[in-house]
Order: structure tokens, then sequence, then C-alpha cells
DNA sequence: GCCATAAATTGAAACCTTTCAATCAGGCTC
DNA sequence: GAGCCTGATTGAAAGGTTTCAATTTATGGC
């Protein structure tokens, strides 16, 4: 209740209970109150209020009313920066995707918000839009503001920056990508078997021409569906150069599905597989401004499963991934990875994906 | 090429080209050397180092290269905390939506990264899920790491706080919300109009019992889309509460208006209005289930025009937002805020919505 | 009431950068 | 060669926090 007079009583500290300290600035704007000015009204020390804030269990209940009473009126905000400066990192994570607005980045994104969240750990997204330069530019500017770690979709082919980062004591985890070398952590859907699954459905369904609208191969998700693909092709015993006519779309999205089927001239394959959805939904697009007709004339597979997949006209046959699950477990795996600061093994999670036969592929012949 | 001799010849500098200075550890790991490292290294002063870190032409051509080459062999990273509390904030803005997840929102912040990183400001983004204490909780982090603004779509009913914010030096912009006051900026499509096209249409369509899946009132989106929808019955010279069903879904997803759907019994309005297409997906595959046709036993109109409204099925009739506009015009507007210091007036930017009508409604009796 | 101990508080160093007034070197003019 | 000027460099302060050894206060036993 009463405020007891200034502790100490050598009468010489000009730091008791002075109501706004610091400058007296002609605008009374702008003005932020630091630990010094709190401690000066609650007639204690700034050590004690760093206690107060970070280790409440040192100091008296009285003392510790009265910081928090400091704290209050003068609208002490903590200084983050001065904090991370002293504690040599920031509580944040940085996210490097190819792009925030990809639906299936989006849910891998929440997945990892939430459980990153949960550790008081902030979220910093980038899109590097698959640019190597941009995408070096958010690693190096992630690295200066000492985020505890990154969870990144590689635009780059050679992984070593992101070991280098990882030496340099940041956690990594690779996003949507495996890692042979098991040098690096990562999640990742088995992307080979989802292009197989693809192809042995097409090929079940009697289709022996299919076109495969791929993103580039420098992408590690495209170079494993293809293969996968390939792979399924080789064990019907068909041969993939006759089998498969491969396009690599101008963009990972509907635009870049769209364009790649208006290129299209000459006769048309009898199936096409998408790298993700938004391809498809592209394909789906131009299929109908061309008037042709979906499975009937020609059959349709996404890739991702989103939200909507379901519900286009027709639903789409898809590859689904566990992408909110995806988010979670590279969370998961980079608070593991920061914590146990040398003898963790660099685990690989792997998500096995599911055929979603619906209403866009069609037998043939 | 020679690297010249130490400068000064006051030989009890210990710091002059020491290779590895600092501590020695035993683990040769996650060594981190600072601007006085490198100093030391080019044989130089830490002035010096900062000057040609930020202000290159200061510095003598062979002093700048000497220190590049130093920077360079010693791995040194810049270390942002450091900078940000010497300039007293963090080159970072804070985006705070309801749900990352959400594809509105997803190319809102597209929109509004492209922008910012343009300007070399750093994105965080936060979901607040629509939860006051989350969203209050984000804020306070933000601003603690003093970032230089906030992107904000307001979960709280009274916007004192976010005022606040801006009066301790943020740039605050709402996002998806107008502000009837003009004490904050904001941009936001006119949803009042947008409820009132939805509503013109399905009632020049012959409609006369509507459902409106809608969120929380709380929220002004949903609020002032509610009001454009009545003032629609009104001017039809109708009774909004013959007319219309109200109906508030659990959560502003698929998963809501699936739900919402499930729980209508009874008869059956014959046209449903959803507060956005996620919802209005939901409600597809409610119907669908339910074996209820669209548009011939019921219409439904969408909000928003997400990327695969035009590709459901049927293609879905909704309101289009400018969505990565309204992004763009957010950071565009954050960056005027927080540029001009007083006389800036806050500045409300509202796009116009758009009817596009598909094949989800139809004329009824 | 005194002493030993535990509890609470303090003050200063450290974290790393930027800024700015002050110093220094070198070139120029007269 | 003195004096001046410019351009380059320096050194120290400041920015706000946390930590930790040292100090002060309170508690309890006797």
């Amino acid at each position: 209740m009463d405020r007891p007079p200034p502790p100490r009583d050598q009468g010489d500290r000009e730091k008791v209970n002075t109501p706004p300290p610091k400058s007296t600035p002609a605008t009374g704007k702008r003005q932020r109150y630091g630990m010094a000015d709190v401690a000066a009204r609650a007639g204690t020390s700034v050590g004690t209020v760093s206690n107060v804030l970070n280790h409440p269990e040192l100091v008296a209940e009285k003392t510790r009313r009265r910081v928090r009473e400091a704290i209050d009126s003068l609208g002490f905000v903590r200084n983050a920066p001065a904090v991370n400066l002293r504690a040599g990192s920031s509580p944040a994570v940085g996210v490097v995707v190819l792009d925030i607005a990809n639906p299936f980045f989006t849910e891998v994104l929440r997945g990892a918000e939430d459980r990153l969240a949960a550790e008081g750990l902030l979220l910093i997204v980038c899109s590097s839009d698959d640019a190597v330069d941009k995408e070096g530019h958010y690693l190096r500017v992630l690295e200066e503001h000492r985020v505890h770690g990154i969870l990144i979709t590689p635009a780059m082919a050679d992984l070593t920056p992101l070991m280098e980062l990882r030496d340099r004591g940041l956690g990594v985890v690779l996003l949507d990508r495996t890692e042979a070398d098991g040098k690096l952590c990562a999640v990742a859907v088995d992307d080979v078997r989802g292009g197989e699954l693809a192809g042995q459905h097409l090929l079940s369904l009697g289709h022996r021409r299919i076109a495969f609208l791929n993103g580039p191969s420098s992408l590690r998700q495209c170079a494993e569906r293809r293969k996968g693909l390939h792979r399924a092709v080789i064990l019907a015993g068909l041969d993939p150069a006759a089998v498969l006519v491969e396009i690599t779309v101008p963009s990972l999205n509907a635009r870049g599905g769209e364009a790649a089927i208006e290129e299209i001239d000459g006769d048309l394959p009898t199936a096409v597989i998408c790298v993700n959805d938004l391809v498809a939904l592209g394909a789906l697009r131009a299929f109908e401004q061309r008037g042709i007709a979906v499975p009937d004339q020609v059959s349709l597979v996404g890739y991702d499963d989103v939200d909507f997949a379901a519900m286009l006209s027709p639903p789409l046959t898809t590859i689904r991934q566990p992408k909110y699950q995806l988010g979670k477990a590279a969370a998961e795996l980079f608070l593991t990875d920061s914590r146990q600061d040398d003898k963790h093994w660099h685990q690989q999670t792997v998500f096995q994906p599911e055929l979603i036969v619906r209403e866009s592929t069609a037998r043939f012949g």
C-alpha cells in the first residue's frame, strides 16, 4: 500500500520516483521508457526490474508489485532488440518458401506456425519465387537477424550454404525436400511414390499417352515425381519415351497450367498429370475454354489435394499430401534440431502420399 | 595487393592482424566474429568497418578493400539485433491476419510482401484466429520487436489499442477494414456494397427466402456485408426479417460452411449467401452429400472470388475482391504513414467489389 | 540481542553496432 | 616552409537489456 520511502539513504541519488524522467521534448510525443526509468519510478535498481521480468520468483512480493505498477503507469515496453543482442539470438524462425500465395505452402506454414507459436517463436516468411539470388538475400538477412533457425524449400541446387548455416548454429529443416546424405533435417512426402501412384492409376485405366506438366527439374519435388512416373511406366513394361510427353510449365500456378495446355497443338495426350493442383486447375480452365471434356476426352490428375480439389468441376483425382502435418513435423524437427546441440541425428521424416480417385480420370479406350 | 604494415606505430596495440581473435573454445565451433575482429584483422578501427558497411563513400578505396577481405575471410555476419538496438527499430513489419491458411489473406499477404520487400522490410506473420487475446499477445510482441509497423485485420472491437500503437510511432494500417473516424489508415473493399450486390442478384432472380452464412458480427466485414444485404432487401420493398435466415458459422472456413448446412433442418431456403468462398465451398460439399442440387434446388453465392471459385462444381457466383491490390495498397499506405511523421492525413483506400455471375445461382420459381 | 544463513537487491560489465566530434595525414597555396 | 583545407580515420559514448558476484537486509535460533 504505502509506498515506503526511498530505500537507501544516500540523498544524492536522483533517480527515485521521478515521474517522467529522461528528456523533456517540446512535443510530448513518442516518448519511450526503459528499464532504468521503471527502476527509478519503483525506487529500485534495473537489475531488480529485469528480475521481475525474467525471474519473478527471485523478487520479493512487495517489490514485484511496485515494479509492475511502475511498468504499467509508464507504459514500459521491453526492447526486444536489446534482449536479443544480449541473448545472441532472436526468438524467431525464418520460413523461406517458393510462394506464400500457394495454398500448399500456406497450409504447411500454418502447421509450422501453430507449433512454433507454442514455443513463443515468431515466424518470418519469405517468398523466394524459386530465385536463387532472392533466396540467398533472405538467408543472409535472416542470419543477420540471428533467428533460431530456418525452414526452407530450397531453390538452390547445392545445399552447402544451408549446411554452413547449420554449422554456424542455426536449426535448418528442409521443407518438402529430402536430402540423401542425411546431413540436414528434412520433412517431405515421398514424391517418387507420389509420381508412381499417379502413373499407375492412369496406366491401369488404359492410358498410353500421358502428358506431364512439370516444374523445372531443378526442383527436387519435380524431378522426383517425374522419376516415380517413369518407374510406373517401366514397371508396366512400357517405354517412357513413347508414353510420356513432358512439358515444363512457365510457372507453378494456375496461369502456368493454362499456358501449358494452350500451347499444346497437334494430337492431345489422353491424360495429363500436373505437378500440383494449381497447375491442374489452370489446365482444367484451358480445357474448358477449348471445349475439351474432362474426363471424357482427357483424364486429369493433380497433386497436393488442396482444399478445393474435391469441389472442382469435375472433382479432381489427385495425390494427397499431409500439408499441415508436414509443417508441424518440420517445426518439431527444428525444435529438436536446435535444442540438442550436438548429438542430434539429422532426421528425415517422410510422409507417404495417397492417391485420391475422383472424377477427373476415366478409362481410356 | 601488398598488405601495408600496421598503420600507427604504437606497438602496444594487441589487435592488429590477429587471425582468430577472441576466445579459443575447445570445440572449434560456433565462433562468431564481430566488427572488432574484422577491424583487427584489417588493421583499422571499428568505426571504419562500420563506415565500409554503411557509408562506403567515406572510406578510401584501399581501406575499403582490405576491410571487405577481412569480412569475407572471417565470414563476418552483421548482428542485426545490435543494429536495431542502436537504430531503435527493426526493419520489419508485422502482419496480423485471422488465418494465414485462408487463401484470401494469402494473396493479400503476397501483395504486401512484394511491396515491402522492395523496401528491405521483412514480414512477420501472425494468425490471430480471431482471438482477441492471441491478437493482443502478438501485438505486444511485435511492438517489443520494434517493428516499423503493423498491418492488421483486427479481431478486437475497440481499436484504441491500435491508435495508441500509432501514437507510439508505429505505422498502422487496417487490412480489409474501414474505420469511420478516419483516425487510422485503412484499405478495404466496400463490404456493404458487396453484400448489397449479392442480395440484389438473388432477389432479382426471384429468391425470397435467403440464408446468410455469416461470421461473428464482431467482425466488421461480416457486419457490413449483412448490412448491405439488408439494404438490398429493403430497397426491393421486402421485409428482411421475412426474407433472411441468418446463421452464424462456427468457423470461417470450409468446415464451418459444411457444419452450418448440416445443421439446417426443416425447410431449406431457396438461396444461400456465404461470407466467403471457403464457407461456400463447405456448403457446396454439404449440399452434395445431402443430394441437394446446386443451383437447381438451391442457389449459392460466395464472397472473395478466390482462385478456384471459377472451377468449382458448379462454378461459383461470387463477389470479387481485388486481393493482391489490397495487400499492395496496404503496404503503400503503411510506407507513407510511417514516413511522414506528422502531417499525414489518415487515408482510407476503398476498393469496389464486383459481382461475378457464374453457374451456382439460378432463377427461382 | 547476537550470529549465522538465507533471501533480496544492487551495480557494473558485456552484448555489438552506429555516430560524431576530434585527430591526423597529405596536398595545396602563398 | 607556414598555414589551410580536404579527406580519411579514430575513439568513445550511447543504446537497453541480462547476468553475476558482491553487498545488504531479513529470518531464525540461541
